[in-house]
DNA sequence: GGAGCCATGTAACATGTTACATGATTAT
DNA sequence: ATAATCATGTAACATGTTACATGGCTCC
C-alpha cells in the first residue's frame, strides 16, 4: 500500500522539507504516536517520489560547503496525495503487540512474576500518558482548535493517543485488581 | 527479536500442533486480537525451530497417503521460551495506524468528508467490538477464570482487546461531537 | 578538542505479504 | 462434480531495522 509514501507526501504537502526535517517528525513529534520510519528508509523513499515526479528536490546552500535538499510537492503529488486522503480502507489488522503476548501465554508465570510484569507495564505506560498530557495541555490548554485546521489533526491525534494510554492502563489495573 | 518463534514456541508448548493449527490459531482464533502470521511464515518458522532442536516434528498418518507434521516442544525450547517470557521488555514504540494518519493531515479535507471518515470508522469498531463482546459473553459469560491457566491467558488478551476497541470509538465519538 | 546535533546516504539483514504450486478430504 | 477446507511448501516482493560511512556546525 506505501502508506509511507503518502506520510511523506502529507507532510511535505504542509510544507518543504528536507529528509532529515520528516525524519524528526517521525522520531520526535505528533507523528511518533502512530507512525514512524528511520533515516534510512526516508532517503530512498524521497529519491523515489523524485523520481516518480511527485516531489521536485533543491538544493539549498545553508554555508559555503555545506547543503541541505528541500523537497516541495508537485501537482501530481497533490493529486496523488487527495486520492489516498479520500479512500475509504477497510479496518486494519489489529496491532501486533509483544506485551500482550506475552500475557496470554501467563499459564507459564507465577502470579509473582504475573503481577511483576503488569507493574512495570503500569510504569511504562503511565510514563507515557504523563507526556502526552503535558503535551496536550502545554499545546492547546484542552481546548481543541478549529475543526480542518492543521492545528486540529495534530489535537486529534494527541486526543487519540492519549485515550489509547488510558485504555491500556485500564486494562493493565484491571488485571492487577484480580491478583 | 524474532517473537513470531516465542508466539510459536508458546503454542507448542500449550499442545503440539501443526503448521496449519497454528496459521488457524493466528486467523481465526484469540491470538489475532494481538498477533498474526500466514503461513507463509509459519511453515520456515517451524523447520528453523526444528533446527535449532526447540521443537521435533513427528509426521502422523491420516489415511495412506495424506500425512501431517505434528510439532512438539523439547527441553530446550521449553528452556528459551521460559527465559523469554520472564524478560522485562522496554515499552514498544506506539502501533502504526493508516487510519490516524488520514485523520492528522485533515486540513485537506472538508468537514464533510471528515465526518464521513469518522462514521465509517464507528461502523467498523462498533462491529469488531460487538464480536468480541459475543465471545466474551459466549466464552467467559464475563466470570474470570483463575489467575495464571490458559483460560485466564485467553481472558486477560480478549479483555484488552474490548477495551482497546471501546477507547478507539470513544475517540471517534470525541471527533465526531466536535463536528 | 569533544559532545551533540545537523545532514545524507548505502548495505546487510529481518520481517511480513502476495502469488505461485500442489494435492487430499469432506460436505453438498 | 464442485466448493470449501485441510495440509504443506516456495519465490518474489515490500517493508522495516541495524550497522556502516561520511562530514559539517555549534556550543562548552
Amino acid at each position: 500500500m506505501r502508506t509511507l509514501k503518502y506520510a511523506l507526501l502529507g507532510l511535505i504537502n504542509r510544507q518543504s522539507m528536507s529528509g532529515y526535517d520528516i525524519t524528526r517528525e517521525f522520531n520526535n513529534n505528533k507523528l511518533a504516536n502512530f507512525w514512524h520510519a528511520k533515516h534510512s528508509q526516508v532517503y530512498p523513499e524521497l529519491n523515489r517520489l523524485t523520481e516518480e515526479g511527485l516531489i521536485t528536490c533543491e538544493l539549498v546552500n545553508l554555508t559555503d560547503k555545506f547543503e541541505k535538499k528541500m523537497y516541495t510537492i508537485t501537482d501530481a503529488g497533490k493529486k496523488e496525495f487527495a486520492a489516498w486522503l479520500s479512500e475509504d480502507e477497510p479496518l486494519a489488522p489489529t496491532p501486533k503487540d509483544v506485551f500482550r503476548l506475552r500475557m496470554y501465554f501467563c499459564e507459564n508465570m507465577t502470579p509473582q512474576e504475573l503481577s511483576q510484569h503488569l507493574d512495570n507495564a503500569v510504569l511504562q505506560h503511565e510514563k507515557s500518558l504523563a507526556k502526552l498530557m503535558h503535551i496536550m495541555s502545554d499545546t492547546y490548554g484542552n481546548v481543541p482548535p478549529e475543526i480542518c485546521t492543521q492545528a486540529y489533526g495534530d489535537y486529534m491525534v494527541l486526543e487519540g493517543a492519549i485515550l489509547r494510554e488510558k485504555s491500556y492502563l485500564e486494562w493493565l489495573h484491571k488485571c492487577l485488581d484480580r491478583m
